[in-house]
DNA sequence: CCGGATCCCGTCTGATACTG
DNA sequence: CAGTATCAGACGGGATCCGG
């Protein structure tokens, strides 16, 4: 590989990662949408209580970014009383795959993680 | 698939995510170990000048972190004047294939995420 | 060259309580 | 049920100057 290609691959690599980094920091939202990947169509309250340790402060919003990024899309269901669904739109089902992996090594490298 | 060992498959899965992020949380970590992941053996200067838009404050306070969480390895060489070179650990060689993951996703929804 | 120390302000976040 | 309001403390992150 030559230097000047690999240099060129590498800036547009890490600039595409600090990219999604902006759309996935936040101390919750990886979790949420891992969460929304394993059962789509969750009420808020699910979430709250499938997300161990958020407060629904944070969850309102943090689902709110989300929303406006569109990786979720939230309905409003006209029951009495009035209940909430979210689901991952297509975009946020694209995270699927990394969500995995990243689910793959936090469990291959938890001793660690907690060792540290 | 058994709704019970779903659950559980489920919730270890999502506990493994948070766990995962836990350590790359940070606006610049994921960026530094991805700068690392393409080229190993780089001094402060070099990671400085690498990660656009850092400042060496962050940079330093953010090494710091990932070398007390072994995920970096940090040496000082004895030159005139001193040197410093980071490089990623094998265990932060094992976040390769993640960052990978992320830089492609990164890669093919730029748009979506700019756009947002 | 490689950071450390300090100042400073805005944001983030948890706890708690309250509303339609 | 699904949020909002408010307060207060913790944290983040830029600027700048300093030391080995």
């Amino acid at each position: 590989m030559e230097d000047n290609a690999f240099k060129r691959d590498c800036r547009k690599n890490i600039r595409a990662v600090h990219d999604a980094m902006d759309v996935l920091s936040g101390k919750w939202k990886v979790s949420i949408i891992a969460v929304l990947c394993y059962s789509s169509q969750q009420r808020f309250s699910e979430i709250l209580s499938n997300v161990e340790g958020i407060s629904n402060k944070m969850l309102s919003k943090e689902l709110k970014e989300l929303e406006s990024d569109k990786l979720v899309k939230r309905t409003v269901l006209s029951t009495q009383p009035v209940t909430v669904s979210y689901e991952l739109t297509p975009y946020g089902k694209s995270l699927k795959d990394v969500i995995m992996h990243l689910a793959r090594w936090g469990t291959e490298h938890r001793q660690e993680i907690i060792a540290g």
